[in-house]
DNA sequence: ACGGAACTTGAGGTATAGTTCAGGTTCTAC
DNA sequence: GTAGAACCTGAACTATACCTCAAGTTCCGT
């Protein structure tokens, strides 16, 4: 159950430590089901409070954001991580980690922003998170080149970019839900160490 | 110059033929400015009428986008087709049709929803733009299949994944304007047809 | 040069969502 | 049991953008 540590400023009313706790858990379902621009209002509504506890309580969506999502993406984005280190070789494990990241991304909406960093900037904790996952990603890269398995040229930087792409793909309604996977698999294609291809670039 | 054919319904009054044409106009800078989406407001603003004119003229934003980016949209895929064309095989001219489409995603946030098929149903006319160049892009597939030089699993229903995951590159801010080029030579490589390499899919 | 059709205007109504705060309610320490 | 602090509510205001229509303006044939 994990005491949520939220320091004791001063001592909550009793009602209002309540509200906080129905507000975290609206927060975190309605999160999920649409992601971190969700309608406060409808958390709200869930929580069965109005708004206005909401911004008693936390202050900004930013602020609500950051009571609520750190938690829940670490603990995701670690099982990820857990998982893609239990791969045999560098590249393995590289790829786990990036097909962790993209499924977690297809799965729930809001950490598919978190993922893609598609979050407001006072977030600092989920921030923080974040960036955790980015430097493990990068140090799996970083194996990777070590190892040979990987293009010279993709480097941690073009991170972000593969999954803010993996967002879009699984955001579109109008795609077929499996064709993020599709799409990973040619691009974990492209990424393996060039084994004597001819360089693209005609002009 | 191109006399722009809208039927002649009826002849429609000076005035109201000169606002017709400007309106066109800013639609078609503001649409190339920010995209599909763009306010009706500032098109009215630039075109120096109200609102109202554009809907007594046009009807609804889907009229509009039908009246002003058919032309546009086909020219310019014309033009990256005829480019692709010239590729010395199979596998170069859908290379390069290919990242003719991203390149005109990156510079043109109009054609970018177009490419990605991201505009309203009621544009029919500017569907049927979009499908022959979806169906050129299915013919240079099928050919690059023929000739073995694509990857064998990639069909012509995965070309909207990718319109639309570079879609996302070429409108994000926070990436590099360069970005879509790498993520997009990575794909590419990973289209080409497997020249012995061990399928993934560990687990 | 004028009457009426054609056209334009822009304020107003709709909807979504954010954010605030005056006033009413509830808790708790005493 | 009650005073008063803590808390909650929801209407009100802001902002964005869509779409409409009554009233006013412009054009053009005669």
């Amino acid at each position: 159950m994990m005491s949520s540590m939220t320091a004791p400023e001063h001592p909550l009313r009793r009602d209002a430590a309540r509200n906080v706790e129905r507000v975290k858990a609206a927060a975190i379902d309605v999160f999920r089901e649409v992601g971190l621009q969700a309608p406060l209002e409808e958390i709200a509504r869930r929580a069965g409070v109005s708004v206005g506890t909401i911004y008693n309580r936390f202050g900004s969506r930013e602020a609500l954001i950051d009571a609520v999502v750190p938690d829940v993406a670490a603990a995701k984005l670690d099982a990820v991580r857990r998982t893609a280190m239990e791969g045999p070789d560098e590249w393995e494990r590289l790829a786990r980690y990036l097909e962790g990241l993209c499924a977690l991304q297809a799965e729930d909406p809001a950490l598919s922003d978190v993922i893609a960093r598609a979050y407001p900037d006072g977030a600092t904790a989920l921030a923080r998170v974040c960036s955790a996952s980015i430097d493990h990603a990068a140090t799996l890269i970083d194996e990777a080149h070590t190892a040979g398995v990987l293009r010279a040229r993709f480097t941690a930087a073009d991170l972000p970019a593969l999954l803010i792409a993996n967002r879009a793909l699984v955001g579109a309604p109008q795609l077929d839900p499996e064709a993020w996977r599709r799409m990973l698999d040619i691009v974990l294609d492209g990424l393996r160490a060039d084994f004597g291809r001819r360089p693209r670039r005609g002009r």
